[in-house]
DNA sequence: GCCAAACTATGACTATAGTCATATTTGACC
DNA sequence: GGTCAAATATGACTATAGTCATAGTTTGGC
């Protein structure tokens, strides 16, 4: 590795691990580029070198985080288990997640929902959590359908944007709350509603 | 009426007036407070004086438009007609209101994301279109657990949380797309998967 | 070791939301 | 119609994200 390859990680490292003590010291919001900056010996430009706003930044922590879960989840994919068991267990990996660290959990959503929305990113690069949720319940239901799981009749596509709309407001519904709640507990029960069906 | 309160509506609705102009001309992001203020003919202090923040504005955009709409809703809630059919008619209104200002939807999903967090108003104050909706589904569920249209071992509170949510990432999914899919049809065929059921 | 090109850092500068002490206007009471 | 308190308007000021022209550093080829 060249010296410039290595002051440059060095320096995005800097940034992330003084911004991340920033953070949790004073919250996102409360904490300056300036500060930062001034903590990380750096100069301000240099900041917007690294991360493009503020805002990348907090997706970088995403990002760190997430690698972390969906290892976590590509190994519950693998098990040889009941559709239903399947996807609630992807759930729960990731209901768990966000309850490590609630905080960057709220900023993040608010950052994943601007990004969905702008579709600036395709399919693929697009890192965001719920996207990739979306796809790999979306895999899991395929399997489901194959193994007489779930009712072949459903069209897959659909389904898949019902647990991810699930998981998506049951996680704005936890945040919400002051922690009297779970957030897996919850999202495992809706799923048995919803493979049983509420009509009569 | 004082001149004073009809110069106060004069004022609140010259801003809502020339802003409303502006954010179509030019997009929310592009329009300065200064430049709303001055087209209104108004200082810049005087703005903040009706609306706390720029995006305080945006949130009484969505109420203006949402008055329109519960008024719609209410009105479907009365009918005396099966609880599937009330649910989607309940949410084909907000869908079809969503669809006709698709950038104003966009930049009101994300005001509302936050507003839900913040929780820092209580269910009642709070305007927010998605509480709304959940405390309405909410009562049609309790009806039709009556009329015994709905399961009644079904935790309404839960299953309206998952309606909210179907709701929310159906909406979001229909903004990232080009206009080639119709919002309120897709919400209309997932209501009928969770009645239905999707287990085997 | 020297040079040019590519890359990276710098910080003064800009743009804009939001604040606040002060000035102006209004309404009620005499 | 004069006077005072409350309500409202004002715009210079502050805070902060983000830009960009310039300066400095690293690299690979000679």
């Amino acid at each position: 590795m060249s010296l410039r390859e290595k002051k440059k990680i060095e320096t995005k490292n800097k940034i992330f691990e003084v911004s991340g003590r920033l953070f949790k010291e004073k919250g996102f919001e409360n904490t300056t580029v300036d500060e930062i900056t001034k903590e990380a010996g750096i100069a301000k430009g240099t900041f917007f070198n690294y991360f493009s706003t503020k805002e990348a930044l907090l997706l970088y922590f995403g990002e760190k985080k997430e690698e972390l879960v969906y290892d976590l989840i590509e190994n519950e994919t693998m098990k040889n288990i009941p559709t239903k068991e399947k996807i609630k267990n992807i759930l729960i990996c990731l209901a768990d997640s966000c309850e490590k660290d609630k905080e960057l959990t709220k900023l993040l959503i608010l950052e994943h929902t601007k990004c969905m929305q702008h579709s600036c990113l395709g399919p693929d690069e697009c890192k965001n959590s719920l996207y990739r949720l979306n796809k790999l319940v979306c895999a899991s239901l395929e399997e489901g359908v194959g193994n007489k799981d779930v009712k072949s009749s459903i069209d897959v596509k659909m389904v898949a944007d019902i647990i991810t709309g699930i998981h998506l407001y049951s996680l704005i519904v936890w945040l919400k709350s002051d922690g009297e709640i779970s957030f897996s507990n919850s999202i495992s029960e809706k799923i048995d509603m919803l493979f049983e069906g509420i009509g009569k």
